[in-house]
DNA sequence: TAGATTGTTAATCGATTAACAATC
DNA sequence: TAGATTGTTAATCGATTAACAATC
């Protein structure tokens, strides 16, 4: 765990898979494996598994390969998976409740610790371990508890307006589902969008590409 | 349109993007603009714009820029946007009903015509324009109606059963939220895979990274 | 020791950026 | 015509792959 040098994004962004991929190997009780074989399963190269692990130092042993669990671990810390970073729901609507349910964000580096709603009918309601406030509380909430990172669940057309609210909070990190483009604006923010209609719309095109293709 | 030769799916990834910006400033009658002025607003560069847009022949015109309400609909077209492409949702619990309540899909080439659940407390609901069935019922449905895609919101222990079953139905293409991986089964078809855990994992790392420049 | 497999350097490939001639 | 801006070629940069010496 040292050589670090700015490791580049697309490194990075190829970390979650291996941690997937080795946590599936360990729970299934693998103890090692090679960059020939685990290349294999992922459909990727050995020499971009190797040169990628060996961004961060030598997990491996030569003649032997990698130790599964031990691997999975250096990812898991890399990336700060044990950290426990306080995040709040901004929008409790269908998608953000169903983001609140769906993942297991200890095991993703946070812990939620407050949700956010305008539409006062759903104020009060229970998801998960917290609870559904008025959006007109995000600035007591806020100075009271620490907050890591905001989850943006609402639409485009409010995302300018809370961003500022956010910002001014101190708010930094955000995990972006609207299509706001929030660091044109807020330029010392972290910002990961997901913006799942342009996957969509990929997905379009290359239906028409695979048809073509025949 | 044409000068095809297959585009690079850097470049195909790109598109999404720039349709929507290109919408915006449709929407906001925006005239013309300069691959300068494009590029400054989506924090790029301008030869970027100008080499992606020239994948697909000449747009733009010299001296004077690229005709906002023109590009927007060449881009459009590339990505088939204007296809009606019939899915059929998988899975219909929190986050396949948040998809399909949040996602205007005519827009994005498609058309939702049916929902399928193993939940039968949920089968008979309505949800948009669909009513959820019976996952039982799959197999006859698809007999019925022609589906060209799959969105696949079930959890990855189920998803290896519903592949075969789909793939078996001729279904070639997938929207995948699962942690399945199927191309590696199926190498034949067109799959994209959003796997939001991943994106949050990222997140995770970023935030310590942008902590430790202070 | 022999075999296997890493860590790492070098070669290749592709994507991005810069530059500028063509042209509206 | 002069100014602006594209389309396109060439240069640069970064990422991926191949190769192999080091070493367990």
């Amino acid at each position: 765990m040292s050589k670090n040098d700015s490791i580049s994004m697309s490194v990075i962004r190829r970390l979650p898979r291996y941690y997937r991929f080795l946590s599936e190997l360990d729970e299934q009780k693998v103890e090692r494996i090679s960059s020939t074989k685990l290349a294999q399963i992922m459909n990727v190269t050995a020499s971009q598994v190797r040169q990628d692990f060996n961004c961060f130092g030598g997990f491996g042993q030569q003649g032997y390969g990698y130790s599964v669990s031990q691997l999975r671990r250096e990812i898991q810390n890399i990336l700060g998976l044990n950290n426990n970073y306080k995040a709040i729901l901004v929008g409790v609507g269908n998608f953000g409740t169903a983001i609140a349910k769906h993942l297991d964000f200890h095991k993703l580096g946070f812990s939620l610790i407050g949700g956010f709603e305008t539409d006062r009918s759903k104020v009060g309601e229970s998801l998960g371990s917290i609870t559904v406030r008025d959006e007109a509380e995000l600035e007591s909430f806020c100075r009271e508890n620490h907050v890591d990172a905001a989850f943006l669940c609402i639409p485009k057309q409010n995302a300018e307006n809370m961003l500022e609210r956010l910002y001014q909070l101190g708010i930094r990190c955000f995990w972006n589902f609207s299509h706001y483009d929030i660091t044109s604006k807020y330029s010392d923010t972290v910002v990961e969008n997901v913006h799942l209609s342009d996957t969509l719309m990929t997905l379009c095109y290359r239906i028409r590409q695979h048809e073509e293709d025949e």
